[in-house]
DNA sequence: CAGAATCCAGCTCGATACTG
DNA sequence: CAGTATCGAGCTGGATTCTG
């Protein structure tokens, strides 16, 4: 995001520059539920393939690899192949990863104050409309 | 989210709680896009929705109606229709949203301060992988 | 001006099956 | 164990058309 209004939002250039805008890209990243349990999930340290798969109950083994794939790629996850037999691969939080991961807890923490508050909010509308 | 791991990730109640988990709430509402610009704008002061059709180059009539009308929803946003004619309506943050809002800047914050890490990541991903 | 309704192309994602 | 490949259902979201 170039020029930044106030609240650092460019409306105008935003479609323009999405692909490098940093807003809409971390946008993109964290929109993507799976890489923020990963990511969650593997600040507590190291975890396998598998391990990650039963713990993250629901995902996909298409969706986990996709996902740490593309975490690996943005430098946010390493992961490192034990030459066992078989395999074993291990993944961990980056430094980088830590920091996101770091920032993003401030979501969860708004979202534990306020949802309340917003559950409350979609109630009353619902049964304005009813 | 009931019990929380240090990083407060409850990998194993999070599918059976994701209705209520507030976390996957707030991800929910953020990983849309649109909200989250259409939640910028307002920041600045109450628009119409015409006006927001301009400002937020590329958004269908389609996905702003429902984005606001889901904001709204939410508390996060607040609706005032004038009976001019024809009807002006016009939107604007409530200080619910403004939390929000305030809290996704740090989000922003992150991405340009680790955007060109995160870049510089992948282009060395794809030349490995070349 | 501010929307609602319809239609449909495209992409996501899960299920399944197979490999080193 | 740690993946890849393929197929198909389903949802998302854009374009278009119409209304108070």
């Amino acid at each position: 995001m170039l020029p930044s209004t106030p609240q650092g939002w460019n409306a105008q250039g935003w479609n323009a520059y999405a692909g490098t805008c940093p807003t809409r890209m971390v946008l993109d990243r964290i929109a993507d539920k799976w890489a923020v349990l990963v990511l969650g999930l593997l600040g507590d340290g190291p975890v396998r393939f598998n391990q990650l798969r039963r713990r993250i109950e629901g995902i996909s083994q298409k969706m986990l690899s996709q996902t740490l794939k593309s975490l690996e790629r943005d430098g946010l996850v390493s992961r490192r192949a034990i030459p066992t037999v078989p395999v074993t691969v291990e993944y961990s939080i980056t430094p980088l990863g830590e920091t996101l991961s770091a920032t993003v807890d401030g979501l969860r923490i708004w979202a534990e104050t306020h949802m309340e508050q917003v559950l409350k909010s979609q109630q009353q509308y619902d049964a304005a409309a009813a």
